[in-house]
Order: C-alpha cells, then sequence, then structure tokens
DNA sequence: TTTGAACATGAACGATTGTTCAAGGCATAA
DNA sequence: TTATGCCTTGAACAATCGTTCATGTTCAAA
C-alpha cells in the first residue's frame, strides 16, 4: 500500500483557507503558505498543482462550511428564517472579531481578482452561487411555513440577501461598531418577517 | 522661474487612480503605472515617494470626484433624496461597464488592505468617512424639505446607505444583471420616502 | 552665450515572487 | 535484507517586485 501520507489534506486546504481568507489572494505568498500549513513547496505543488489551484480548494472549503453551517442552523430551529437571521447574525455579529477576516472571502475574491484570472474569478463566483442558492431553499421553507410575509418570493429574496450580506460585512471593516451592524441586521429581516 | 513640468500632476494622479480602480493596491505593479501613465519611475518617485503614496492620492482623487458628483446632483436637482437616488443609480448602473470596476475603489481597497499596512488602511476608511458625511448632509437637506420619513434620523441613514452602496456594488460585480440591480436600488430607496 | 537649478530618464539594485527538480527518507513487498 | 515506489525536502531558477541614483535634458536668468 502506499506510505500514508503525512499531512491531512484537508487540514493543509482549511488553513490555507484561514491565511488566503485574512490576507487575500496577492497579498499572500506561495512562502506564507508553506510557513503556515508546514509543508515544503513541491509538497505543495505536487498537491495542489500552483497556487491557484491552492486557492481554488480554499474558496470551496469556505463554501462548504458556509453550506453546512446554515443546514445546522436551519435542523435547529422551527423557523427557517430565524435559522437564516441566526446565520447572519453569526457571520457578521459574533464571529466578526474571531474570523481572520470580517468581509466574506468570496465577496473578497469576486472584488479582487482581475479580469486577467478569468477561471478564478469563475469558481469564486460560482461559489457565492452555491451560497445564494442555499439561502434559496432556506426562503422557500420559510414561505412553506407561511413565514414570509406575502409580497416577497423567495429567489428574488435570496439574491437581495446575499446582497445584503456583502453590505453589511463590508461595512463592519469600516466602522468598528458591532451594535449599529446588528441594528441593521435587524432591519434587514424586519420587513421580511408575516 | 523653475521649469515647466512635463506633466500635469493631477492627470497622473487620475490616470493611476483608474488603473488602482481597475486592478486593486497589490496587483498594480510600479510598471503597470509606469506604462499607464507614460512616466519613468524617478519622476514618480520623486513626485509621490512610493507606490503607497500615489496609491493614496489615488483614493483621494476618486473620493473627491465623488463628492463632486454629489454635490453636482444636489444642485441639478430641487430633491435631495432624488439626487441621492441618482447618484446611486449613476455609480450602480448607468456607469457599472465603463467604470474601470464595478466595485466602489474604497470598499475594495478596506477590504483587500491587510493589517501589515496600517495608514494606508486608515487612509481609505477616512475617504469613506468622507462619503458618508456627504450623503448625511445631503439627507439633513432631505430632511429639512420634509422628504423623508418620519421614522428615520439622517446620521443613521448615512450609514444605512453607505452600507447598501457597498452591497449593491459588490453584488453587480457577481451577477451581470443590471435590471435586477436597479430593481434593488429602487427598493432600498422606496421606504425613505415621505 | 553661459550658467545652473529643476526635471526626466532608464539601467540597475537587492529582495521576493511562483515554481521546479534532483536527492533523500521511509514503509511496504519480496 | 534488499528492492521498489511514493512522498517529502529544500536549494535553486527565472521573472518580477518596489526602489534608487548617476546621467542627460531643458529652459529661465544672467
Amino acid at each position: 500500500m502506499a506510505n500514508p501520507a503525512k499531512f491531512q489534506r484537508h487540514e493543509v486546504v482549511n488553513k490555507s483557507m484561514q491565511l488566503f481568507w485574512q490576507k487575500g489572494f496577492h497579498a499572500t505568498s506561495m512562502r506564507d503558505l508553506q510557513q503556515h500549513v508546514d509543508l515544503r513547496p513541491g509538497s505543495l505543488y505536487a498537491t495542489f498543482g500552483s497556487k491557484e489551484g491552492l486557492f481554488r480548494e480554499a474558496l470551496d472549503c469556505y463554501a462548504t462550511r458556509g453550506e453546512q453551517r446554515l443546514q445546522g442552523l436551519l435542523d435547529e430551529h422551527e423557523s427557517a428564517l430565524s435559522a437564516l437571521e441566526q446565520f447572519f447574525y453569526q457571520a457578521v455579529i459574533a464571529q466578526a472579531d474571531s474570523a481572520p477576516s470580517r468581509v466574506c472571502m468570496l465577496a473578497r475574491a469576486v472584488a479582487e481578482l482581475d479580469d486577467e484570472r478569468p477561471e478564478l474569478l469563475d469558481y469564486a463566483r460560482r461559489q457565492l452561487l452555491r451560497m445564494e442558492h442555499a439561502f434559496a431553499a432556506a426562503l422557500y421553507r420559510a414561505h412553506a411555513q407561511g413565514e414570509l410575509a406575502v409580497c416577497y418570493e423567495p429567489d428574488t429574496l435570496a439574491t437581495f440577501l446575499q446582497m445584503q450580506m456583502m453590505g453589511l460585512r463590508s461595512w463592519s471593516r469600516l466602522h468598528d461598531d458591532l451594535a449599529r451592524a446588528e441594528a441593521m441586521l435587524r432591519e434587514v429581516f424586519r420587513p421580511l418577517r408575516a
């Protein structure tokens, strides 16, 4: 049998994701990553092919964890709308200072990647669409449960919520005022309820 | 008298701003800039000191132009709220494809600058605060003119609008769907009117 | 016409970038 | 014990990074 790997791939991806999230794609050098995950360049390149390849997996890891966290909240809460609001609360308020950055890693990637890396940009966009679909699924459940104010349609609302999420998290990097961020967050959800 | 400069400083700053806006701070190299503004490194360093110095002036240039555009709209429109909405419309919809990037240059800078460049980060934050103050001033006029729904307070609303602006412009880099962006923009302003 | 300060120039610097690859370590199969 | 094949290692590569500075150019004042 093959020599058992001395490192766990998913751990390397997870740690790399944290560093990319903190510093962004361009500002993170392969040497930063090598130090952070304690691996030499040969191992990284044998496993991921390139810096872009590793970043792609980091984006996927980030989106997957987000989906899972939302799914967990949907399982916990009877109200799908409350689960969504809790998801937003965690991302914007509760994890604001423990996370590597206040800004959404995917939104940041879409903002910083120039059009000279179209594949990476597209990949990041697709990960954001995964999140939007997860929002939509939750909103359909809320709709079926009669929680949603009648004038709203789940797909439109999912797009709207994603826009709000981007705004809230960008804003919270500008002002160090979580109380106001929370007030705005409540204001976003208030009109949605039936 | 001194030898008249062969280049206009404000033109160099403006062109640099466009390139920084398009590519971001880290992805823009001094050689990119040298080519884009048609100047050799010596001239740039004699004038701006460093890449950071040039970026700082580019941020200032961007904010100043934004302030001026908003002021122009406030002078044109009787309704301050309509002027604000028009400002948003221009930034998010009308100039979406002619501008170097759909994302606000200041928000992008705040998102991408790591904490290893605290002075630059702070400078970018201050430029965003200039815009927020400009929003607040416009909203005070709207308030005085009785255009604002009574439950809103101008300063809170200025913060809220800045958050919405960041969200809308980040979102429009994700989805190439200006019609939906415009619908969301209208939805942002609708509840504000008296 | 000469002078001199102000300005533009571009070759070159050391550092760092993403990436490669020959060499060595280690566990399994024979 | 030896041989085999996967995996890790880290020195080294060419390219590019931000930056410097000796040199050349220009034009107003003398």
